[in-house]
DNA sequence: TCTGGGGTCCTAGGACCC
DNA sequence: TCTGGGGTCCTAGGACCC
């Protein structure tokens, strides 16, 4: 089994990127969600010195300084880049695993080896020529070995985005050029007990002794050092199960102290929770509502959740709206002013095969039919164009966006307009 | 003034069963 | 000094990922 890693390289960036080629060459970052943190930097804001997930009123100084281009997360864009990207690379192999919205593991089993770093190129030019987003790709025998190489063909300019670990000892090089922290699967602590050990690098681990390992970390970080040797522990999955877990948590663009208010907020992303459930086709049993005030402010504080068990499956939107009031209505306490809440729904289970309408009013086909209709309304006229009068339309809290750029590939309104004029002048 | 959001897997311990 | 043994299921919390 061979595995590429393919990777986008500082994808939110380089998304914003590709309908504005002025900034090529130039520092830019994207905000995470209400404009807090730093979430993505492209090569210049990096040596710029911008740290990774830094809230950004911190370095405001630095930004000016090297005049960086700030966006606001545009997640309508990204994710479409993100459908492109797979699309190409799911023509040029049989089988691949979409890792997350910008990473997947293609199975390259069936190349010749010689033929491997020849190919990495190709998928690279490919991807390049259709969706303008730069990769790189890492090959080898396990998913943690061909991330460990993905990483050094990105941070290494000698490999031009594609590395290939094509034995024992071309791999025994690589590992020992990489700290451990850097290896897929090590985290703060992990490190710290490495460190501990005396286990530096990712050579280190790969020669630890995995009953050691095991006793001390578990099944878990036996896995690593044996995916270090070359061991498959993680095959390709190539049918992802549906999701176990769906949630929709915001911070508020103010702090909101009426129960109004919050309610507003929250029916909204139980709401949102629903429409995700029907786009996976399935039904949840639990919901999770949560509320909390402002951790890094002065004042009082409150953090508390609540757990509602649905009488019978369900993703409707009426249903999920219903049950979050009942949690919030215990959850509120006045007095406090409240930054964040959300919805987690669990126990979720596949639709088909449900004998919907059984147990539960809400799952009665006339009542599904209606949402069906506000579903397609929805998709056809824009997000929340109908919606639950609790939901309110007031939406002051709705988060911060300040600098977004426009919906290029998803809005009719926001299409890039070539002028055939200016462009015959040149 | 301002500090993200959405997931997965594993484990330990409690409840319960015979 | 002694206090059974073996199993399953569920859940909260930890660790990690992007």
């Amino acid at each position: 089994m061979l595995f590429a890693l393919v990777d986008c390289n500082n994808f939110y960036c380089s998304c914003e990127k590709v309908f504005y080629p002025a900034l090529e060459g130039k520092p830019v970052v994207v905000l995470s969600n209400n404009d807090g943190c730093i979430i993505a930097r492209s090569e210049e804001a990096k040596q710029a010195g911008i740290k990774m997930g830094v809230p950004v009123f911190e370095i405001e100084e630095l930004i000016d300084r090297h005049n960086v281009h700030v966006f606001s997360t545009n997640y309508a864009l990204y994710g479409d880049f993100s459908q492109r990207v797979m699309s190409t690379l799911a023509e040029l192999v049989p089988d691949m695993e979409i890792y997350s919205i910008d990473e997947a593991f293609l199975d390259v089993s069936f190349k010749k080896p010689e033929e491997l770093e020849a190919f990495g190129r190709t998928i690279r030019e490919t991807v390049m020529k259709h969706t303008g987003i730069p990769v790189s790709i890492g090959i080898a025998a396990t998913k943690t070995l061909a991330k460990t190489a993905n990483h050094l063909a990105k941070s290494n300019d000698q490999y031009q985005g594609v590395l290939y670990l094509k034995d024992d000892k071309n791999s025994e090089e690589m590992l020992s050029e990489t700290a451990v922290k850097e290896v897929w699967g090590v985290g703060e602590k992990y490190e710290a007990f490495f460190k501990k050990a005396g286990i530096l690098s990712a050579l280190d681990l790969k020669q630890a002794d995995p009953n050691r390992i095991r006793e001390h970390l578990g099944i878990v970080g036996q896995r690593l050092v044996l995916e270090l040797n070359g061991t498959v522990c993680y095959p390709l999955n190539d049918n992802p199960d549906v999701k176990k877990e769906i949630c929709t948590s915001r911070s508020f663009g103010h702090p909101i102290e009426t129960y109004e208010e919050l309610e507003q907020a929250t029916t909204t992303y139980a709401g949102k929770v629903a429409t995700k459930l029907r786009r996976e086709k399935s039904l949840a049993n639990s919901m999770l509502v949560f509320v909390m005030t402002n951790k890094y402010a002065r004042g009082p504080q409150y953090v508390n959740y609540k757990i509602v068990k649905f009488p019978g499956p369900t993703n409707q939107t009426a249903a999920l709206i219903h049950y979050a009031v009942i949690a919030l209505k215990a959850l509120y306490k006045k007095g406090f002013k409240y930054k964040k809440s959300g919805i987690i729904v669990s126990d979720v289970i596949p639709q088909s095969g449900q004998q919907t309408g059984l147990w539960d009013e809400t799952q009665k086909p006339k009542n599904t039919r209606l949402t069906e209709v506000i579903d397609r309304i929805n998709e056809q006229e824009g997000i929340d164009t109908v919606k639950f009068a609790i939901q309110g339309t007031d939406e002051s809290w709705k988060m911060r966006q300040h600098n977004l750029s426009p919906h290029y590939t998803t809005r009719w309104e926001d299409l890039l307009i070539v002028d055939l004029d200016k462009l015959g002048k040149k």
